[in-house]
Order: C-alpha cells, then sequence, then structure tokens
RNA sequence: GGGCCGUUAGCUCAACCGGUAGAGCAACUGACUCUUAAUCAGUGGGUUGUAGGUUCGAGUCCUACACGGCCCA
C-alpha cells in the first residue's frame, strides 16, 4: 500500500504532540471532568441574541472537528457525547495561543471559559484556559463528505460514528426499543435469563452452526442457534414467564436481513397458548411504538407500514395454495409433488418434487408467500412437517398452533403452542434424524436431555422469538441488517 | 453458487478512442482579530487492490485472484 502520505502526517502528529510537552502540556492526561455538554449548553442558551455575553464558567472537552485560524484569533469545533459547540481563542488572553498551531484535527482538548454569541449568533466559548485530552495521530476522514466506502463505514465504524453523526441515530432507537421491549416484559411478570451460548447440541432451529472446542473438557461445543430448548427447561423447573434477550449464531450466508450473528428476544409463557402469545406481539409492538414514535404507523423504505393492531392473520397453507394458483388441499402431498414437478421443475442435485416435504412446502412458502407481505401480518398454523417443536393444532390435521409475525418480506418473530408432549417430541425429533441422515444438515438433532425434562412434564406453555436487528431495520428505516448492527462480520482484509 | 458494478493520495472524487495520473478536503510554509465546508498565496504527497498477459506504450484492454456493494436462485 502508499502510505507516505499517512506516515509524513502521522510523523507530524507525533512531532506536535512532543512540542505541545515541550510547551508544557501533558501528553496523556488520566482524567478529565466535563462540567458542560456541548448539546445542553446550545439548549440552554439557545434564547441569547448575537453580541451577547454571560459570565457563567464552563468547561468543555470534545474532538476538535474544525479550525479556523485568523492570525490573532482562532476558532475550532468541539464535538463531544451530545454534539457540537464552537470555541474561541484569542492571542491577547491566552499565554498558550502559539501552541494552538500544534493542535490537530481529531484531538481531544479541554477548554475553560465564558460563553457569548458571535456576531452570526453561534453559541462559543470564550477560551480562557485549554488543555490537551489526547492526540489524534491520524488523520480524519473528509470533514464534509465523512466515510461513504460502506466497507471502510463497517470495518471502522469508528470512523462513520466520528464524522457522522447520524450514523449513531439507529443504535440510540436499538437500545431504546430493547429498553422499552424489557420494561413491558417486567411489567408483565417476566424474569429475564441467561442460559448457555455454548451447547453439545444445537437446537431450537434449522440452521448450521458454529463449531468450537473446549480444551479442557476436549470436547467440541457449538455456538446456539436459537434459545429455545433451555428456555423450556426453565419452564419445567417451574418459572412460568421467562425471557432471553441474547445472540444467535448461524453458519449461513450474508444479506440484506442476514448476519451470522444477531440478536434474538425469546419468551416463555407457561398457561397460555399461541394466540396468547399473538396478542402479546401486537400489544407489545404498539406500545413500543407509541412510546418511540407517539404513533403505530411508520414509513419503511418508502412503504407505510401500520402496525396498529389487530394485525391481518393468513393461514398458511390456504394463502400459499391460494398465491400459487393451487385448487388442491397443500397438505395432499401426492398431487402437490405432481403440481410441482410440473410449475417448479428445478432444484440443486434432487429435483424439487422429489425432496422431503418440508423441503418443498418451505420453498412454496419462499416463492408464493413470505415475500409478497408487505404489511405486519401474521402467517398461522404452519404444516406439522416444517414445526417439529409445535404443538398440533386442536381442530385441525397436519397443521400445528404456531405463527410467524411478517413485515417487508422479513420474518420478524415465530411463536408456537409449544409440544409439551414428551412422547411426540421424540418422534418428530427422530423423523428430523431421519432427515438428517438422508443428508439435511440443518434437521434438527435428537437432544436426549431436553427430552427427559419434557418428560418430567412442562405444562401447556406459549413461545416466542422476535429477530431484534430486523425490526429495528423497520424502526429506523435502514435498508440492510449491517446498518443496525455496530460491526457486522466482515472478512479480515489482509 | 450465478450475474452486474466497484477498488486511483489519509478522506471524497476526476482522468475522452490506450498516449507524461489531477482536483477539493487533510498536511506543510506564509498572510489574516467574528470565522463556521473560513479565505488568500505557495509546497510536498501515487507500485492506480494483487499477480500475470496483450501493446512501442495500460489507471484504461484481456485472464485469474482478493475485498466490497447490489441483484438473483
Amino acid at each position: 500500500m502508499a502510505e507516505k502520505s499517512l506516515k509524513e502526517q502521522r510523523d507530524q502528529r507525533i512531532s506536535n504532540l512532543q512540542q505541545l510537552e515541550e510547551a508544557g502540556f501533558e501528553a496523556y492526561p488520566y482524567s478529565y471532568e466535563a462540567a458542560a455538554q456541548a448539546a445542553s449548553l446550545q439548549e440552554k442558551y439557545e434564547g441569547g441574541e448575537a453580541g451577547e455575553h454571560w459570565d457563567e464558567q464552563v468547561t468543555v472537552a470534545g474532538r476538535i472537528m474544525t479550525f479556523r485560524g485568523m492570525g490573532k484569533v482562532s476558532f475550532a469545533t468541539l464535538q463531544d457525547a451530545s454534539g457540537r459547540i464552537q470555541a474561541f481563542f484569542q492571542r491577547d488572553t491566552l499565554e498558550q495561543y502559539r501552541s494552538l498551531k500544534k493542535f490537530d484535527l481529531g484531538d481531544w482538548i479541554e477548554v475553560e471559559g465564558t460563553l457569548f454569541k458571535t456576531k452570526t449568533g453561534e453559541l462559543t466559548v470564550q477560551v480562557t484556559d485549554f488543555r490537551l485530552l489526547v492526540k489524534s495521530l491520524r488523520p480524519l476522514p473528509d470533514k464534509w463528505h465523512g466515510v461513504t466506502d460502506k466497507e471502510l463505514r463497517y470495518r471502522q465504524r469508528y470512523l462513520d460514528l466520528m464524522v457522522s453523526p447520524d450514523t449513531r441515530k439507529p443504535f440510540v432507537v436499538r437500545s431504546r426499543f430493547i429498553a422499552l421491549m424489557r420494561r413491558y416484559l417486567d411489567d408483565l411478570g417476566f424474569f429475564e435469563v441467561e442460559t448457555p451460548v455454548l451447547q453439545a447440541i444445537p437446537g431450537g432451529a434449522e440452521a448450521r452452526p458454529f463449531i468450537t472446542h473446549h480444551n479442557a473438557l476436549d470436547h467440541d461445543f457449538h455456538l446456539r442457534i436459537s434459545l429455545e430448548l433451555y428456555l423450556k427447561r426453565l419452564i419445567v423447573g417451574g418459572f412460568d414467564a421467562v425471557y432471553e434477550i441474547g445472540r444467535n449464531f448461524r453458519n449461513e450466508g450474508l444479506s440484506w436481513k442476514h448476519n451470522p450473528e444477531y440478536t434474538m428476544m425469546e419468551l416463555y409463557w407457561a398457561g397460555r397458548d399461541y394466540l396468547d402469545i399473538l396478542k402479546l406481539v401486537e400489544d407489545m409492538m404498539a406500545y413500543i411504538l407509541t412510546e418511540l414514535t407517539g404513533g403505530t404507523r411508520i414509513t419503511y423504505q418508502g412503504t407505510e407500514l401500520n402496525f396498529t393492531p389487530p394485525w391481518p392473520r393468513v393461514d398458511f397453507t390456504g394463502e400459499v395454495a391460494r398465491r400459487a394458483g393451487i385448487t388442491f388441499d397443500l397438505l395432499d402431498e401426492p398431487k402437490l409433488r405432481e403440481w410441482v414437478a410440473v410449475h417448479l421443475p428445478g432444484g440443486e442435485d434432487v429435483p424439487l418434487a422429489e425432496q422431503p416435504i418440508g423441503q418443498i412446502l418451505n420453498k412454496l412458502y419462499d416463492i408464493y408467500l413470505e415475500p409478497h407481505l408487505e404489511q405486519p401480518t401474521f402467517v398461522m398454523d404452519h404444516p406439522l412437517a416444517i414445526s417439529p417443536l409445535a404443538r398440533k393444532h386442536r381442530s385441525r390435521e397436519g397443521v400445528v398452533e404456531r405463527f410467524e409475525p411478517v413485515v417487508m418480506g422479513m420474518e420478524i418473530g415465530n411463536s408456537f403452542s409449544e409440544l409439551n408432549d414428551a412422547i411426540d417430541q421424540r418422534e418428530r425429533f427422530e423423523a428430523q434424524l431421519a432427515l438428517r441422515e438422508a443428508g439435511d444438515e440443518e434437521a434438527h438433532q435428537l437432544d436426549e436431555d431436553f427430552l427427559t425434562a419434557l418428560e418430567y412434564g412442562m405444562p401447556p406453555t406459549g413461545g416466542l422469538g422476535l429477530g431484534i436487528d430486523r425490526i429495528v431495520m423497520l424502526l429506523t428505516d435502514q435498508p440492510s441488517i449491517r446498518d443496525v448492527i455496530l460491526f457486522p462480520l466482515m472478512k479480515p482484509d489482509d
């Protein structure tokens, strides 16, 4: 790489630091006390008039973002965590005025002084003393354009945050969203727990796991792909309402809606079924949206989304069939395979029509239903074949009590009346095992310890998982999941 | 996995049909007592992502690879 220009600038800054030390500045002070934050000062003196001076002594610390030297006076814009404020330096009143030349854009400084408004009305600190807090050894990105290279924005997010304060907004909303969700669940009497990330048998979802190794036990473990099976063990143990907010890891590709590590909220509520959970989702989302935005409608990428309860519900099998133009019962397997052979002749190694029925149903859903649902919608009552952890529907054959909330073609959650029949659960696992042996690496593994727990008896329970990142995308109008994850997964570039 | 696009100074971007790689910001020197993308004068900074190939001559054309973006199964 061509680094001469960078090296020159870095050397220059190191030399400036040495000269500041020689002039009596402490190079790396241990602490600072910013008595005031830029934003609160801006707010406090909003009504002041150009030319007005105040007596209040203030101390402000921040990063030098711009610097305008005009000979005997200079202006700098300081940026702290809250915002920006201008500082004014005068040679006549500052002993160390000449040292200002050795400060660089990006350095952190602390200034003391009084406040006034310039003739153009900008709130400014009339500096009476200043000191270095830390030197920046590298030049800042373009002060006007910021960082536009997406690769650089993701790899060096701190630069993006530093020069483009708007970058922070989705992450602030993310934090508030999670805080509000906690408040909502805590108020309902839920208990927040933490379960293992390292699992001997990764369960609760169809996904390929990451594998790691524990040296002392000399055993391979997997990073969890879901929170489900451990939270259910807690219901067996006697908790009646638990939730966890945590990271899942899935060893899959990346896309605008997939990052290999992502955040999930899962809850389990004893005594409830999936329809109770459905109401909770509607109500919780309405509560959070109202707290965040004042209403239950938001705009995502130009589309207005209405989260006002109740959200529309569509039946999985009925709606897939309707949209695909299938006139027979979707669960009539021989007819469905015939139809697929005609209408979807493709397939990777094996024609789709000859693949396991679960693959076919998932494919049809992925083609004909999910991508076409824009408004918040509950897809209800999935086929049994693709729902090995959900209990059978109380009145319909071949389907389970399950729903998935879908928005803008994205699955943002998943919920069941949880399967608590240990014998049925064993049979479901065995069916999954058969798929696994036939080559489906994403089929569920049989978790004997979980089955043991179920055999002690899990009371009737409703469960839910929500994809936090995707919901935050919707709330913040971001087109990619990578824009709501501070440090998305990147391939090392060396 | 496939297709399209991108990768040029620290940052943001130019460079016509293949003909000596430029600008703004940042940096350096100087001027300047209300600037705010400060301004003005001057200076330095490049293995054009990597490796090959075609050519008298390659940032530009070809091949492979790396990283990234968008779209598709």
